[in-house]
RNA sequence: GGGCGAUUAGCUCAGGUGGCUAGAGCGCGUCAUUGACAUUGACGAGGUCAGAGGUUCGAGUCCUCUAUCGCCCACCA
């Protein structure tokens, strides 16, 4: 009997120097596991790619508990013989990284980007992001992540580069990347573009004004923001309004605050008639549903704000802020008796999630992913799409989880999925910032350098090369914007793999068995990646998906920065350790539902964890030194209690396949302590004192079987404690129980 | 405006295809204790499963409606 089994089981003691044992072995490496003979070649590949976590600083029980779900996964397959591959790596966070650092600069620094430059700017995110990703990556092995570091992946790194050009320029050739002039979400304060999604609607109060336009102008209007009237060109109403017929076609010359305009009337079915006057004055530059109306209308478009949230209009007017040319035309409408009514109500106002700066609707020259425009995808497996079929992108993320070719088991994403889907407009991949992956796309002008063959160049005369390289030939100057963070997060389950490459890898490990990522990230990161999987390769990126909820503090709060409720699981690891973090986190907690972290919820596993070690030194103890080469008849009460181990073992491998691993760490706990501990043990205790050999040795077997045989299923949950046990057992299938086999 | 989720013991939550005499952890109460485990054991109290209707031999579970809380999407000019 080992001295150290006689103490109190120390995970601290433990856990660092048994996550270098497995490293050491190798067995992360699904290749070395073929080779070190523990699996078939042949067997079934699983493979997950861990959701590359931000390098904007540490990771949170959020992650924690991500990686908890996919680690007990991981583990799992492996002991079921498969080639398994969990492949890691980090996210360069594009938008949200630089932020932090630039943020950081200006408080300690007093700088903003502009004074450092774009290469002493990005050299500093740079720095921020290898620090932050090494505090990250010890993380993730403290939680005894069984990842294969050999395959350690960064979305800014040179594979992961080459493979984002590459997707750039092979949907660009397709016509399904283009540069166009649209109404973007701007956000004055970051001074770059941001997507839909980066945007928080705040509701707050405001005024809404109504007006007309001058006197003899038939129809009154409303708007929140008056200033913008200077930029209307029409004032819709809905088709069916009786009271304005009459007026639709009309067109009014007139001087608006200095400012000269032209309204046209026009009749549009997306107007309500019952909203305010029923009259919508129309500013197609600075509001999206307007744009749309004059893209209808074929309407002109004139630009009255500038990327300051500035007016760029002649008169009283020019170059002031929003907010206060908005108090100017108020006067002025007051002045010429124009206006109506004056009234508060609230609004949500769109806010960037960055910055927190108001949103500023602007047309700008940005690239775009057409989701809707047709074309003939060449290969593809997924189910319901034919190769040399005339589909879309958007038709690729629809049929991939409609058919099942991606199995989104729970109903409800699937319906958030889809709703999400039919309203998804093109995607907006430029960015104006300078940390991430640059547009890998020249421009010249063909002026100076006359026309080059095969080179496309836009109305304005510049020519436009898009490339993996730089084109050959002097005055090219590259795109000055990076792309998307999504856009290389979305490549994520391939580019790992070494894609555009046909590697090894790609082909055996893609697409990929399983994908756990929380439902905040549903739209943004599962669709995209399904959409360029589908593009690209003609697959789907991983065949499961299982959304998880968020983990939230004691009181349901979200973890925050500004709450200052976060807390790093590093901490909870030196108090409980990372098998009882890991359990707390994953028993009783229905997957896609939220979570309340409770530090109780996680001391109980650790008293688990040693009453796990007691009840290892107790069988120990009891079946040193017998000869498990001897047959054994076991007594009908050892008999019983095999087949009731082999039903939760059945029990659990079932719960295991369909994914509800909070269901069997449960019934793995509740068996060991109250039936093995509370039960089975104290009842062989009576057995193990007695004269009877016969019954005395079946005793000894049985409870020798059963720690083995638990010691396996747990695993998966409690890694560190149930290898450290294993080391212990004399008679065993494996030297390391995370390469033994799972029992049947 | 549209959608989703939650509502089960004092607290935090499970409850796979309807079979439940409704469970767990923590907390609480009584007792035990040199025993593998003082990170222990035994026993116990505590619930009209949010409410109302319906389907069914049978509903915590399925359907309809209502209420409260939370979240998401859209953005109304």
């Amino acid at each position: 009997m080992d001295d150290k089994l006689l103490k109190p089981y120390d995970p601290k003691e433990t856990e660092k120097r048994i996550y270098e044992v497995w490293e050491k072995s190798g067995f992360f490496n699904p290749d070395i596991c073929v080779e070190k003979g523990v699996t078939d070649p042949k067997a079934e590949t699983f493979t997950i790619v861990l959701p590359p976590p931000n390098v904007t600083g540490l990771l949170h029980l959020g992650h924690a508990y991500e990686y908890s779900l996919q680690d007990a996964v991981i583990r799992y397959q492996r002991m079921c013989g498969k080639r398994t591959l969990w492949i890691p790596g980090t996210d360069s966070a594009a938008i949200a990284t630089q932020a932090r650092v630039e943020k950081n600069i200006q408080k300690e620094e007093g700088k903003n980007r502009h004074n450092l430059g774009r290469q002493e700017l990005v050299r500093r995110v740079s720095d921020f992001a290898k620090n932050s990703e090494k505090t990250i990556l010890n993380q993730i092995h403290r939680m005894g992540g069984s990842l294969d570091w050999s395959r350690y992946a960064y979305t800014l790194d040179e594979k992961r580069n080459l493979a984002v050009s590459t997707a750039f320029k092979r949907m660009y050739d397709e016509g399904l990347i283009y540069r166009g002039n649209r109404i973007v979400n701007w956000d004055p304060k970051g001074q770059t573009t941001i997507s839909d999604d980066e945007i928080v609607y705040e509701e707050r109060d405001t005024k809404l004004y109504t007006f007309k336009y001058s006197k003899e102008f038939p129809i009154m209007v409303s708007t929140t923001r008056p200033e913008t009237k200077v930029g209307d060109v029409a004032v819709a109403v809905h088709p069916n309004d009786e009271r304005y017929k009459a007026y639709v076609g009309r067109e009014y010359n007139l001087t608006f605050c200095d400012v000269p305009i032209r309204i046209k009337i026009i009749a549009d079915h997306s107007v309500e008639k019952e909203f305010g006057t029923g009259a919508l004055g129309v500013t197609p530059a600075h509001s999206q549903i307007d744009w749309e109306i004059a893209d209808r209308h074929d309407l002109q478009r004139p630009q009255v704000i500038n990327e300051y949230a500035k007016m760029i209009v002649e008169g009283r007017l020019s170059g002031k802020k929003t907010l206060e040319a908005c108090e100017i035309v108020v006067d002025w409408l007051k002045e010429q008796d124009l206006l109506e009514k004056e009234e508060s109500i609230k609004q949500n106002v769109p806010t960037s999630e960055r910055t927190g700066a108001i949103i500023e609707p602007l047309p700008k020259l940005q690239w775009w992913i057409s989701v809707n425009k047709k074309f003939t995808i060449q290969h593809s497996e997924i189910t319901s799409i034919k190769s040399g079929e005339q589909t879309s992108l958007k038709e690729i993320m629809r049929k991939s989880v409609e058919s099942g070719a991606v199995n989104m088991p729970q109903e409800r994403f699937r319906k958030i999925y889809f709703h999400w889907i039919d309203n998804l407009r093109d995607w907006c991949v430029s960015r104006q910032i300078w940390f991430g992956h640059r547009i890998p796309v020249w421009y010249r002008s063909t002026g100076a350098h006359g026309k080059s063959d095969g080179i496309p160049s836009d109305s304005r005369g510049i020519e436009i090369f898009c490339g993996v390289e730089a084109p050959e030939g002097a005055g090219w100057k590259q795109e000055e914007d990076v792309l998307d963070t999504w856009f290389s997060s979305a490549l994520w389950t391939f580019s790992t793999l070494g894609w555009p490459k046909k590697t090894n890898d790609l082909v055996t490990f893609h697409p990929t068995s399983f994908m756990s990522p929380a439902y905040e990230i549903l739209p943004l990161w599962v669709s995209r990646m399904i959409l360029m999987s589908g593009f690209h390769l003609g697959q789907v990126p991983f065949r499961t998906v299982m959304i998880h909820g968020l983990v939230r503090d004691k009181t349901g709060r979200k973890f925050s920065k500004s709450l200052g409720n976060g807390i790093n699981p590093l901490e909870i690891i030196e108090k409980y350790g990372a098998d009882a973090l890991r359990m707390g986190l994953l028993v009783g907690t229905a997957i896609g539902n939220d979570i309340k972290f409770d530090e109780d919820k996680t001391k109980g596993y650790k008293h688990f964890a040693n009453k796990l070690w007691n009840i290892a030194r107790f069988i120990l103890e009891n079946t040193d030194g017998i000869d498990y080469a001897q047959l054994v008849s076991p007594t009908q009460k050892d008999e019983e209690i095999t087949k009731q181990l082999e039903a939760l073992v059945a029990d659990v491998t079932n719960d295991f396949e369909n994914y509800r691993l909070y269901l069997a760490a449960e019934k793995i706990y509740h068996y060991i302590w109250h039936e093995v501990a509370d039960k089975i043990i104290e009842e062989s205790k009576l057995i193990l004192d007695s004269k009877n050999a016969e019954a005395k040795l079946s005793c000894q077997y049985t409870l020798y079987n059963l720690l083995t045989v638990l010691l396996k299923i747990l695993h998966p949950f409690m890694p560190f404690v149930t290898e450290e046990i294993w080391k212990f057992l004399p008679k065993k299938d494996s030297d390391l129980l995370m390469v033994s086999k799972w029992p049947k």
